[in-house]
DNA sequence: CACACTTACGATATTCGTAAGGATT
DNA sequence: AATCCTTACGAATATCGTAAGTGTG
């Protein structure tokens, strides 16, 4: 027995749909079968084919006159609405796919949010600018659960625990400074070594502070004497520039410190650094917006 | 070089959307193949010539995770919507094939929509509950104009003039009955000649009713004694009931005439009929509902 | 007999399922 | 080793265009 269509699955093709309409306005296969860049029998058989699918006669034909039954003009608005959102809906797929529309969610760290990034986003918004970019600056566990959950795109943070299901790619890796007034012993040292800070009163981080932690653990087993420990890196700043104690941060938070009094200079201590990474769902693309954010920020980072 | 797709006029298929909308589903190509009733092999492609025609990968997969990229995320809804409003197309498209649905609208004369069609229309409606009638009942040239106009499916009518674009059929040929008095001379005579009748004052419909310009073209040449011209058929009832005058009126009007001091009485010549036509567009096929309704009333007029 | 849709038919392209391949756990 | 997706490939199917057929004005 041969299979006939199925009532309940039909398969219905934009290009029966793309034919039906053109039949119904040329009301004439010739011309039709022309517009659709078919041969006059095979667009025929199209609509036929149509015509068996759906269970009914959409055209009255004879050799002198093409014209739709009732059942074609019931079908015609229908057919119509479907092209129509069959369109729709490619175009704002492909409007996402070729970057003229676009969200990414990137959650980053707040030393990274506040010196780094804005460059980079207005590069991006500037090459982009039909993508709206959105920016949680938090610490680096909120960062990472942003993106466990879906919300962020990716995440620019350093990393904590093992995180199963997330891959972590290597930004950058950040060198750490010293920070202190221009009227401290320590601005005129020839080198610096830890040994030599210590003694001073420190401006710390707080301890959930990748910048704190990464800190922590490169000056283990020395103990700093520390002075304060706060929330905001610009705090840090207002402290240090006050006189309080002296600081050490990472290169990319530098430009909180470019201020008349201050002085920043690197720590050549190879264990003192802090780990950068772009960390994403592991297994799932990047969105075509997100890709292109995230290659820009890695060429700017690297390039 | 190898044909593409076409970004602009992609062919899209029901059967790629429901692949894509299983797989999304499933997350497994395997299960999603099998609900597809499809080898996983073939699923594969189908899924593959999607993400072609679409110009993007809409899912991430490897051996262990099957999972949509963000493309894929966004054309999700889309292809729900698309398919559930193909499906719902396709599902009252097949109401109104199936007799589920559907509206006819009917012209007929007024001779007809008051004594015979009833009935007709009352048996329709308990068989097909789901459709909706209209019924015109105005003179045959207004009936006419209606279908012509396309506001009519079809018409019961007795044809005028020549109509092109409509095609006739001939339904069925009404005899003419006098109708008088119980106590009318006429209503004892043995046989009746239309000589015989002349000489009484006839009720008459008016010129442009259907009855009346089929009964002037019998008569003629002969002249009958016209008393008085109405346009309702009941008020000829009335007029002749209170002794005013005979009338000659067609078969199928006869139920207007079923009174106790009445009779009707055929009138045995053979010129004397008037055709009754069922009027509908020439080369356009009726609704499948209008279709019902027309064979029910030829089957009931012939049958 | 001219025009327009349908049917016939061989050629091409697509799609199918089975079987083998490759990657991951 | 087991599982799952992809690739390979011959077979079945569908679709195409050319050409002949059919019916109507």
């Amino acid at each position: 027995m041969p299979a006939g269509p199925d009532r309940r699955n039909p398969n219905l093709s934009t290009r029966q749909l793309r034919a039906f309409l053109a039949l119904a306005e040329q009301r004439s296969f010739t011309r039709a079968a022309t517009a659709c860049h078919l041969s006059q029998p095979a667009f025929s058989a199209l609509i036929r084919t149509l015509e068996t699918e759906l269970g009914t006669r959409l055209f009255d034909r004879d050799t002198r006159s093409v014209q739709l039954t009732p059942e074609g003009r019931l079908f015609e608005p229908s057919a119509r609405q479907l092209i129509g959102d069959v369109g729709a809906a490619l175009s704002d797929l492909g409007d996402h796919v070729e970057g003229r529309k676009g969200r990414v969610h990137v959650a980053a760290l707040p030393s990274l949010a506040a010196g780094w990034l804005p460059a980079i986003f207005a590069e991006f918004m500037k090459s982009s600018p039909g993508i709206a970019l959105n920016l949680s600056d938090l610490l680096s566990d909120p960062c990472i659960a942003l993106v466990r959950s879906g919300k962020a795109d990716f995440a620019l943070a350093s990393t904590g625990a093992g995180h199963a299901g997330l891959s972590f790619e290597l930004l950058c890796t950040d060198r750490f400074y010293l920070v202190c007034r221009k009227d401290h012993p320590l601005a005129g040292e020839k080198t610096l070594t830890l040994k030599k800070l210590v003694p001073y009163p420190f401006i710390h981080m707080s301890r959930n502070s990748s910048v704190r932690q990464a800190l922590d653990a490169a000056l283990h087993p020395l103990q700093t004497q520390t002075l304060l420990e706060v929330d905001q890196l610009a705090t840090v700043t207002g402290m240090v520039e006050a006189g309080l104690g002296i600081s050490i941060v990472p290169a990319l938070t530098l430009f909180h410190f470019e201020r008349k009094n201050l002085v920043t200079r690197p720590l050549a201590i190879a264990s003192l650094t802090r780990r950068i990474y772009v960390v994403r769902r592991a297994q799932e693309s990047l969105s075509v917006a997100a890709q292109a954010l995230h290659d820009l920020i890695v060429l700017r980072m690297r390039g």
